[in-house]
RNA sequence: GCCGGGAUGGCAGAGUGGUUAACGCGCGGGCCUUGAGAGCCCGUGGACCUUCUGGUCCGCAUGGGUUCGAAUCCCAUUCCCGGCGCCA
């Protein structure tokens, strides 16, 4: 949610920085906004005004029932008072409720590296790193890899639950629990708090974290119940501290989250239908960062490299764009997304997303900090997300680029203590 | 799931239909002091208007209701505590 008083005073200060985007509806959102909000003032004066009245009278009749005297004409004026304020008040609470849609659905500013662009084809390369596998025979792609090693059992979980969810068995089901240990050991190791959240939460809290559009394609709902199923431990750990105030000298509080995330992935028909790189399950670590406003962009850096650095240990070629204008998405004010190398794609794939969210996601939540102890909020905090591994896809990333002639698949180093040294998956079926 | 108790500022905690959220702690500023502390004084939720001096309204978990008037009475919801039940 962007600053209601930032909107006021700089009216095109924000109106550039959204027409950055190129969604002519926000620009249209923005100047109606505007209009409503100036209504929404004026009324809010008036019912003030007849509020006061009001009171006036209230104050009049105490006066006289305690003297014991009569009251009724006082009593009928404030009847009629008050039903002017009803009135009114209908006018103020809709043009509060306008206001607050605007602002919700309204994206954040965003930051002013972030490339011009329309789509994913103009985000900028920033870096790669590591050599492209060159293979000497026919290489498989990671389904036909993990379904003649017995690790994948997609057609039954097609029967039983539908199109994009699978079984993992073998190796790879050990896989995937290894990437989580491995990637919250590392964190762990840098001062971050591993967390395992609720994975369903209250509609009230989901608003808070994410765009409203979001609810119809990404979430899962439970029935007769207000919970969504979470998509990302994100979402959770962001609505940790929902209107609270933190503590300056606890920033930056910088968490790992552990969670299977549930998606609807309901804009993807017919993308990557086949495998488990496109999934309405899959489990992930995720990094989250509360900090000073001061802090966030060093922050984001931090988080980037943490994530690089998995994927180094991981030995998994990648490499780092910066997200342009017209692929960022609503809450951040800068994205960095690293694709690792797919080599059955023949190309990069996202396989990360690291964003600072500025203190977009904390108003709308109503998390801010204060000096110390007793001191006012000094404001909002920022929050900045990044997966340090996504299990799916980066298993796909390690069958296809670790894949040998045979078939088989070598593990790679950094993750063989987590398995019991194992060094390569070769089970045959 | 059932029964009972509860939710008031950053914290602790009064107020139980009639203008005012008491007192305290913490925090900020000022006086005093060589400095710190103590002591004293002022301030310390949000919004809107404003002639920059102030003014008005809202705010006692959330949403409704009763009333001229609600922190206070009624209803629903959420969460917390205790007891019972169920349960991996």
């Amino acid at each position: 949610m962007l600053d209601i008083k930032l909107i006021r005073e700089n009216p095109e200060l924000v109106k550039n920085n959204l027409a950055k985007r190129g969604i002519p509806e926000a620009i249209q959102m923005l100047g109606d906004l505007i209009a409503v909000d100036k209504e929404w003032r004026l009324n809010l004066t008036k019912l003030n005004e007849l509020r006061h009245q009001r009171k006036q009278v209230t104050i009049e009749i105490a006066k006289l029932k305690k003297a014991g005297k009569e009251a009724a004409s006082e009593v009928e004026r404030a009847q009629g008072i008050d039903e002017k304020i009803t009135l009114l008040e209908k006018q103020v609470t809709e043009q509060e409720q306008k206001t607050h849609d605007y602002l919700m659905q309204l994206p954040n500013l965003l930051d002013e590296s972030v490339p011009l662009g329309k789509d994913a084809n103009d985000n900028v390369q920033i870096k790669t790193w590591g050599t492209i596998p060159k293979f000497n025979f026919p290489i498989k792609n990671h389904i036909d890899l993990a379904l003649d090693l017995d690790q994948i059992d997609i057609e039954r979980a097609g029967k039983i639950s539908g199109a994009r969810f699978f079984y993992l068995k073998n190796q790879v089901a050990q896989l995937d629990m290894a990437l989580i240990s491995f990637a919250i050991e590392e964190l762990t190791k840098k001062g971050y708090t591993p967390i395992i959240p609720p994975y369903l939460m209250k509609r009230e809290a989901y608003e808070g974290v994410t765009a409203l559009g979001d609810f119809a394609d990404v979430l899962y709902k439970a029935e007769n119940e207000d919970l969504y199923l979470i998509a990302t431990s994100e979402h959770p750990m962001a609505a940790m501290f929902m209107n609270e105030v933190l503590k300056e000298q606890d920033m930056p509080l910088k968490l790992a989250g552990i969670s299977t995330c549930f998606r609807k992935e309901a804009g993807a028909h017919g993308k990557d239908t086949r495998g488990i790189f496109r999934t309405h399950q899959f489990n992930k670590v995720e990094q989250f960062i509360f900090c000073k406003p001061e802090d966030s962009a060093k922050l984001h850096e931090e988080l980037l490299q943490n994530a690089e650095e998995l994927l180094q240990k991981l030995e998994l070629p990648h490499r780092v764009v910066n997200v342009c204008t017209g692929d960022i998405g609503t809450v951040a004010a800068k994205k960095y997304d690293i694709e690792a190398w797919m080599p059955a794609q023949n190309g990069y794939r996202e396989v990360v997303s690291c964003s600072n969210c500025t203190d977009y996601q904390a108003r709308r939540l109503g998390i801010r900090y204060r000096e110390k102890e007793g001191a006012p909020p000094k404001g909002f905090v920022h929050t900045l997300n990044s997966t340090a591994i996504a299990t799916g896809r980066t298993i796909v990333a390690i069958l296809e680029n670790n894949q040998q002639q045979d078939g088989t698949i070598n593990i790679p180093k950094a993750l063989r203590k987590y398995m019991g040294n194992l060094e390569k998956i070769d089970r045959k079926r």
